[in-house]
DNA sequence: GAGTTCTCCTCATTTACTTCA
DNA sequence: AGTGAAGTAAATGAGGAGAAC
């Protein structure tokens, strides 16, 4: 949009970085090379694929190509051979997409595995060593911590998914095992009685311990695995609960 | 200490380009 | 072969956080 404008525009223009455009505007169209005063009266109106490409741009004044929105960009890669095959629609108006070749990507790539943010040095290291501008760099760590980051929330996701389906069918196994050891209540067993004690005391797990030692660990050993497994459940799908939200 | 500016970051979105039906 | 939809990734813009002044 920004581009057809510019593209169908009278190319008069004159601007001054003031005004609207606060601080934050200043810095930011530092970063992409745009001039905060620029006045431009030498380029006729033209339809956006006749416009100038960058072989006009090589021919033309100086001073005019200043102020071509991102031209700077495209200059900076015309070694890029990715970048050349790519720009079919030769010095249209509107911005171009540099696609970086296999093994601008691969430096990248393993530079990447070494450390996810650059700090100047590096990134202009970089820069130089890829031919591309250092923003350029910039911009690709940021979009790849950003893809890094969106897979890394999908595989949680995943994992979060198989706790819930593992916890759900551990809780429903969890709970026939109850049951079943409820309904030795109607005989009373002493297994019943050791499991009602258990039940009073299982708020602390250093009292379970206490007890263990207390009474017959073997016998009372199983009545706690369950009051354990339960518990664990119940803060299992709190968390996987709380996670989610 | 409060206000301002700068730098760098994340996040959401746009846009150019590719792939595939 | 041509075309449109969907996907991908580079680029952009807004805004937040922290440091320096």
């Amino acid at each position: 949009m920004e581009g057809d404008d510019q593209a169908c525009n009278t190319r008069l223009n004159l601007g001054l970085g003031l005004g609207e455009n606060g601080p934050r505007k200043e810095r930011d169209d530092r970063n992409k090379g745009k001039p905060l005063v620029c006045l431009d009266l030498t380029f006729a109106l033209r339809p956006k694929d006749e416009a100038v490409n960058v072989d006009d741009h090589e021919r033309a004044d100086p001073a005019t190509l200043k102020v071509i929105d991102g031209y700077e960009d495209q200059c900076l890669n015309k070694e890029n051979e990715s970048s050349k095959n790519h720009h079919k629609k030769e010095g249209g108006g509107g911005r171009k997409k540099l696609r970086l070749t296999k093994e601008q990507s691969i430096l990248l790539e393993d530079s990447f595995k070494r450390h996810s943010t650059l700090n100047p040095a590096q990134k202009q290291t970089l820069a130089e060593q890829l031919k591309l501008k250092a923003r350029q760099v910039e911009v690709w760590f940021q979009n790849k911590r950003a893809r890094t980051k969106l897979k890394q929330t999908e595989v949680d996701c995943e994992f979060l998914k198989k706790c819930c389906e593992s916890l759900g069918d551990e809780n429903r196994r969890l709970k026939k095992e109850l049951q079943e050891l409820r309904s030795l209540k109607v005989g009373q067993s002493p297994l019943y009685i050791q499991l009602q004690k258990a039940a009073t005391l299982r708020m602390c797990p250093s009292c379970e311990k206490n007890i263990l030692k207390a009474n017959d660990e073997g016998k009372n050993a199983a009545v706690f695995d369950v009051v354990r497994k339960n518990k664990k459940l119940q803060s299992g799908f709190g968390a996987a609960a709380a996670h989610a939200n």
